[in-house]
RNA sequence: CGGGACGUAGCGCAGCUUGGUAGCGCGCAGCGUUCGGGACGCUGAGGUCGCGGGUUCAAAUCCCGCCGUCCCGACCA
């Protein structure tokens, strides 16, 4: 019944919130999950915060399919090297081996710019803002929940310009406009925006930003990414275009993505010994009302002034209407990381006033009827905003400061990289 | 892929050493009592003991092989 204790197993304690919370489950094929419509929704605020600044900068939403010709990842070199040992390749279909092997999409960069080739011409094409939202596959070692699947949902964005300024200008203000902005304005995580070392750094890309978070173990978790190609894959698919000197270049490339990683990210940033702690903007259910009553007649009374409460709130509500006993419900609903949630019942309506309480601090408070809308929506921003400055707190009494770092020199390969927590470096 | 642990009811586990009727807790179903912080009683359903082979009169238990899961490492959104 009781979560493992953060402090004492971690691993254990994030497993088993996905699994008690109802956020995902794994499935029957090795590194794959379920993930279930608790889950999904919060992974639907996620999509729709990010497709909203994407589409804010300038980008449209359109889709490539999942099958690259294996042909055409190999075109460039770094890009076939860095991921051929995960790639997933159908060799077998419709009752037959096939001639050319079909690779499963591990990311679409190779299938979109020999697309690209067929759509550039002229710097007047330029740039393109295009971004996918889909699953790709990656045969990674160690699977974790959310965290690192076989198969994964994400938004790849890719874009292709006439200058090299222009594209690492698209990088950095996807970065910090998009990835850096929604992580700190909906999942109210604070975050470091940076860029990443050599080893680190996608393959074929000339620069990979990412944003990385500090998680409750104290460890760091790469948020997403954005990369900046230069001309590899103009080049390795023959993307050019007559530029306004009148002389034929190959086009600026970006991409950058964003995955079901964050749902991890969120539960790791704010969950406690309870469970989840959701951010209101992200939460699928912000306000969870709990009536409480004996008779029957005490339940008439009781749920009629909870649907007339619930109507009256702006906020996404649900009334827990369930045959269940009030503690029950209050320990499922924490474990879900709702907001706040609302306990009325007969006691409350003799005093004209329901019972508030704050997932953020756990503390109780009486409201009175006329002041409830106002309270909950106050306590809804003080959760948004306190779940980030826990968070914020959180990373800066774990954070080491360049004078720390500099007398770890020996431990930075690369100056150009960070690290968060020299001591155990970047989990994923 | 290297090191470690583990596969027995939906979940968590005991049983295995010393072979002989497959058990416990939670959950689930029905009924009743309960209900302001994870209720209780009674009744009941639920199992190819991960898979395959071997030894044996007899295997959850002993032997061999395989598969899978979890943790730590290298790789990764």
């Amino acid at each position: 019944m009781a979560l493992p204790k953060q402090d004492e197993d971690f691993p254990a304690w994030y497993q088993e919130v996905v699994k008690t919370a109802e956020l995902a489950e794994p499935s029957l094929a090795r590194g794959t999950m379920v993930i279930r419509p608790y889950g999904y929704a919060i992974w639907e605020g996620i999509q729709r915060a990010v497709d909203d600044r994407i589409k804010a900068t300038g980008h449209q939403n359109l889709y490539f399919p999942l099958f690259i010709p294996s042909r055409l990842l190999e075109k460039e070199a770094e890009h076939v090297e860095g991921f051929a040992p995960e790639v997933a390749v159908v060799t077998h279909a419709g009752g037959s081996d096939l001639e050319e092997p079909l690779v499963v999409r591990p990311t679409s960069e190779t299938l979109i710019w020999a697309t690209y080739a067929k759509w550039i011409q002229s710097y007047r094409d330029l740039p393109l803002l295009y971004n996918q939202w889909a699953n790709v596959v990656r045969w990674e070692m160690r699977p974790r929940m959310f965290l690192r699947t076989t198969e994964f949902l994400w938004q790849e964005g890719h874009t292709a310009h006439e200058t090299e300024q222009e594209a690492v200008e698209e990088t950095l203000r996807i970065l910090n406009e998009v990835y850096l902005d929604a992580y700190e304005e909906v999942m109210a995580i604070p975050a470091h925006a940076g860029r990443k070392s050599a080893s680190e750094r996608f393959p074929g890309a000339v620069e990979t930003y990412t944003v990385e978070a500090l998680m409750r173990d104290r460890k760091s978790l790469q948020a997403c990414t954005s990369h900046y190609l230069g001309q590899n894959f103009a080049k390795a698919y023959g993307v050019r275009f007559l530029n306004r000197g009148g002389e034929q270049e190959e086009a600026y490339a970006t991409s950058w993505g964003l995955s079901t990683r964050a749902v991890g990210a969120v539960i790791m940033t704010h969950g406690d010994d309870q469970g989840l702690r959701l951010p209101p903007a992200l939460a699928p259910v912000q306000v969870v009302i709990v009536p409480i009553f004996r008779s029957d007649e005490e339940r008439s009374r009781v749920m009629e002034a909870a649907a007339k409460l619930a109507g009256g709130i702006d906020a996404r509500v649900h009334v827990d209407d369930r045959e269940e006993r009030p503690g029950f419900k209050f320990n499922h609903w924490e474990l879900r990381g709702v907001p706040v949630r609302i306990e009325i019942g007969p006691r409350d309506l003799d005093a004209d006033q329901v019972t508030v309480a704050a997932r953020l601090t756990g503390e109780k408070e009486a409201v009175p009827f006329g002041q409830l809308a106002a309270r909950v929506g106050a306590l809804l921003d003080e959760t948004q905003r306190g779940l980030r400055e826990q968070a914020r707190e959180f990373r800066e009494a774990h954070t080491f400061r360049p004078a720390d770092l500099a007398e770890m020199g020996a431990l930075l390969k690369d100056p150009g990289g960070f690290m968060l927590t020299p001591w155990c470096g970047s989990e994923e």
